[in-house]
DNA sequence: GCCGTTTTCGGCCCGACTGTTTTCAGTCG
């Protein structure tokens, strides 16, 4: 669908451009292929999905049955190019990519490239040296990074910078916005928002901090670079009365960004990246707080849920759910010691846990089936309660608790038999293997686990890994619904490359009544840390403090293991 | 082509920066 937005836009015609590419953010954000949609709902499902109408309903049945549709076959023959990789290039575009074809028939990136380095594209009207300069290191970014990454493993690096920008002489007050402020799973740059009233001057500043590797354009208001850590970073400055405003653009989402705007548009104001106005009066812009409330909001939305996903209208009517906050947790679920993979001893990571702030962890080593990691088998196990029992008597006002992440195996059954697992004081289970199921014997495995009496919470439903591993087929709202039937905690693993189970899940549990903990699976004293990430991601997921069970005291907490 | 606390027809977010231009188109976020 992005490939016929961007031949439409070739074609000039106005608008349908648009509504592909709104269709294919639509279907990009499900969590099945369109084509499965349309498999067990036809038509009538795919017209659900946001941006997909009739006629691109119609191009998914036909995509789905043939594997293409006939609008894209005849735009395709007439510019027969790659378009997707080409638009992946940094600063081209449809039009160019049209140029570059009538005059050079460029086709691909492996074409364009030779083109560009042949100087064979500079003498091309519209074009000229520096394009040319701009394409091969656009190829060569592309080749050198794979795009998005973790946010969590950034984290202490982007803060970092933002420190620095606030420390540039003459900025009043500095702040990352954008993706990072909307703690998404991963970013593909940093935007950091700045208030001056000399703006060439921090600009000056900022391009020549260590830090900053290419310098791609300098403004006034809008300088945009890359860090020797290959991410790219835009810095913005605007004057003070504007701040809110352009927080708020600058924080996105787009699509919540838009959503304003037409509020804004029938409200007669007109709402961009200085303020709020009408006619030319500015109506607010120094808080964001003014522009929501301006635009009729009782609330103004954290920025994790700002995805125009329900909170604009939940926020307008001021029916928002108070999120569990940063600091909110009191324990952790799932911590790893030596006794299997981790780094630290039991007492070691119980020190940390306490100096995090928490008041009680369970010490969940790996299991038997889990050989590599030296797992536990039922005596192993025995013996760690009692280390365990040796080692609490040297805390105050903490709680080290008995566990295990046992390991399901294929067919759903445990590795540890039910007797031992009765002992412990929290048993968590999880997927280490098989991936490769089908949805069906994927959701049954884990519903058996669920099943089984003794088992509290299945960590990391999904096994995703960021960029790295795909989740397991999984039908989740039947897991779901399992997992309210034997009431089991759901995990969300803070991980910064798991955060299993995503924002989505995580809003259809709490609709469901659906428990969940947030655990950083910590497998080193640092990694306590990572909770944090844990906590956005339940945010995301507009959980309250009430739907996560280690935000409880540990009282309360027991009332609700089996 | 999509969509509706203006609407089933008639609209569709808005501004900065760049490069190649002599007033603007293309791209990006």
């Amino acid at each position: 669908m992005t490939e016929m937005a961007a031949f439409l836009e070739m074609q000039g015609v106005a608008f349908k451009p648009r509504a592909y590419e709104k269709a294919a953010l639509g279907i990009e954000s499900l969590d099945r292929e369109a084509a499965d949609i349309y498999d067990k709902g036809g038509l009538k499902a795919l017209e659900k999905i946001p941006g997909v109408g009739k006629g691109i309903a119609g191009h998914i049945e036909e995509m789905a049955k043939t594997g293409s549709f006939k609008e894209y076959r005849a735009l395709k023959k007439k510019i027969p190019v790659d378009i997707s990789s080409l638009l992946a290039v940094e600063g081209i575009g449809p039009q160019m990519i049209k140029i570059l074809w009538q005059k050079l028939h460029i086709r691909n990136l492996v074409q364009l490239e030779k083109a560009a380095r042949a100087g064979k594209i500079h003498d091309l009207t519209h074009f000229g040296r520096k394009s040319e300069e701009k394409i091969i290191k656009g190829i060569e970014f592309l080749k050198a990074s794979g795009g998005r990454q973790v946010l969590g493993f950034l984290l202490p690096e982007i803060r970092n910078l933002e420190k620095a920008v606030q420390a540039l002489d003459g900025v009043e007050k500095a702040i990352v916005a954008g993706s990072v402020a909307r703690r998404r799973e991963t970013i593909g740059d940093i935007d950091i928002l700045a208030v001056s009233s000399n703006p060439q001057k921090v600009m000056e500043q900022f391009v020549s901090l260590p830090v900053v590797a290419h310098v791609y354009g300098k403004g006034l208001t809008k300088t945009n670079v890359r860090l020797t850590n290959g991410l790219d970073a835009d810095l913005r400055v605007v004057p003070k009365e504007s701040f809110g405003a352009a927080l708020n653009y600058f924080t996105g989402s787009k699509d919540h960004n838009i959503a304003l705007r037409e509020i804004a548009i029938k409200k007669g104001m007109k709402l961009n990246e200085y303020g709020l106005y009408r006619g030319k009066k500015m109506v607010a812009g120094a808080t964001e707080e003014g522009i929501y409330r301006a635009l009729g909001f009782k609330q103004v939305p954290p920025p994790e849920i700002r995805e125009n996903t329900g909170e604009i209208k939940t926020a307008q009517l001021g029916k928002l759910p108070k999120l569990i906050d940063y600091g909110d947790l009191r324990g952790d679920l799932q911590v790893q010691t030596d006794w299997t993979d981790g780094d630290n001893s039991i007492e070691e990571m119980a020190c940390a846990a306490q100096a995090a702030g928490l008041e009680y962890i369970v010490i969940t080593d790996h299991t038997r089936s889990l050989a590599m990691t030296g797992g536990s088998d039922e005596k192993k196990l025995l013996k760690q309660v009692e280390e365990i029992k040796k080692i609490q008597k040297k805390f105050k006002n903490f709680r080290i608790l008995t566990g295990a992440e046992v390991n399901i195996a294929k067919d759903g059954s445990l590795d540890i038999n039910d007797e031992t697992l009765g002992t412990l004081d929290v048993v968590g289970a999880a997927i280490h293997s098989h991936f490769k199921l089908s949805r069906e014997e994927q959701t049954k495995r884990i519903i058996r686990a669920m099943e089984n009496p003794h088992v509290d919470i299945i960590f990391h439903l999904t096994t995703r890994m960021i960029n790295k591993r795909k989740s397991i087929e999984l039908d989740v709202d039947a897991v779901i619904a399992a997992a309210k039937r034997t009431k089991t905690v759901l995990e969300i693993d803070a991980f910064p490359d798991r955060l299993d189970i995503k924002d989505e899940y995580i809003r259809k549990c709490v609709s469901a009544g659906v428990k969940m903990s947030i655990d950083s699976d910590a497998h080193a004293t640092a990694h306590f840390s990572y909770l944090e990430h844990g906590i956005a991601q339940a945010r995301r997921g507009w959980a309250e403090k009430k739907d996560i069970v280690n935000a409880w005291p540990l009282k309360k907490l027991f009332s609700l293991l089996k």
